[in-house]
DNA sequence: TATAAATAGTTACCTAGGTAAGTAAAGGGA
DNA sequence: TCCCTTTACTTACCTAGGTAACTATTTATA
C-alpha cells in the first residue's frame, strides 16, 4: 500500500473543495472556513466557541478569528453566558435573511463538485472516511493517556 | 447524500494527518510540505519548479517559498536550466544523507496512522479518492474551456 | 526582424489552521 | 477561606496554500 499516495489524495481533495467553496462565496465577502460555522450554527442554533471548535474539531484560536471576522460582518453575535468565561454565537438577522441565498449556492457548487461521481461510490466513500477518522481518534485518545 | 458531513470527513482527515506530520518531522526541522518535495525529487530525480508545482498540483508561490526554505537548510539546490527561465531542483549530498532517517520515522507514522483501517479499505479508499479526483478534473477542465 | 503573447519564477498579500503563552473566570482541596 | 488547577477565550507568531501583479526569458506572429 502507497501511503503516500493515499495522503496525497486525501489532501489534494481537500483543497479543491475548500477552493470551489472559496470561489462560490466570493460575491457574498464569504470564505469557507466562515461558511462552516454558520451552517453550523443554523443546524444547531446557538452554540459556545469551546462547542463549535469540538464540533468542527478546529482549535480554538482559528476558531476565535473567524468568529470575529462573522461579528465584524454583522452575521453573528456574541453573547456572554451565565458563565462569564463563556461567549456563545448566534446568528444575526441579516445572516438568517442572507444564509439561503448562500445555501442554495454552495448545494450548487457541491453538486457540480461531485458530479460524475456515482451516489453508490459516495456512501461508500464516506462510510470509509468515518471509519478512518474513528480508528485515528481512537489511536490518538490511546497515545495521549499514556 | 450529506455533502457537508463527506467534504468535512475529507478535510478533517487531511488535517489530522499533516499534523502528524509535522509532528515526526519536527525534530529534523522539516515541514510536511518540504517533506512532500523532498519525496518526489527523491523518487523522481532532477525537476523543474513547474514540474514540480505540477506533480503536487500546488500553484508556483507557494512552491517558490517550499523551495527557498530547503535551499537555506542545505537539503537542495537550485540548477539553471538552458532555458534560462527554469530551475531544476536537485538533491544536496546532506540531504541525500538523511533521507533514510527521515523516511524510516514517516513510515512509522504512516503505519501508525492508518492502525486499525483494514488494509482492503485502504485500497478500496485510494479508488474513490482517485475516482473522484479524476471527475473532478475533468469537470474543472470542461469548465474552463467554456 | 520587430513586436506581441506565452511561460517560469518571484513578490506581496490574503485566508486556514497550528502551537505557545497570557488573561480572566470557575472549581476543588487543604 | 485561600490558593491552586482547570477552563474559555485571546494574542502573537508559525506553516500551507491561494490570487494578483511583476520580471525576465522564450516563442509565435505580423
Amino acid at each position: 500500500m502507497n501511503h503516500h499516495l493515499l495522503f496525497h489524495s486525501v489532501h489534494q481533495l481537500s483543497r479543491q473543495i475548500m477552493k470551489q467553496t472559496n470561489i462560490v462565496l466570493q460575491p457574498y465577502g464569504l470564505y469557507s472556513a466562515q461558511w462552516s460555522v454558520l451552517y453550523v450554527i443554523k443546524q444547531k442554533g446557538s452554540m459556545t466557541q469551546k462547542e463549535l471548535s469540538d464540533y468542527l474539531s478546529v482549535e480554538a484560536p482559528p476558531m476565535t478569528r473567524t468568529v470575529q471576522r462573522l461579528v465584524k460582518q454583522g452575521y453573528v453575535r456574541q453573547m456572554p453566558g451565565e458563565d462569564k468565561r463563556v461567549k456563545f454565537i448566534e446568528m444575526t438577522e441579516l445572516a438568517e435573511k442572507e444564509y439561503p441565498i448562500w445555501e442554495k449556492e454552495i448545494k450548487k457548487m457541491n453538486e457540480k463538485a461531485i458530479e460524475g461521481f456515482p451516489k453508490v461510490h459516495q456512501h461508500e466513500l464516506q462510510q470509509l472516511l468515518s471509519n478512518w477518522l474513528y480508528a485515528l481518534d481512537s489511536h490518538q485518545r490511546k497515545e495521549e493517556d499514556k
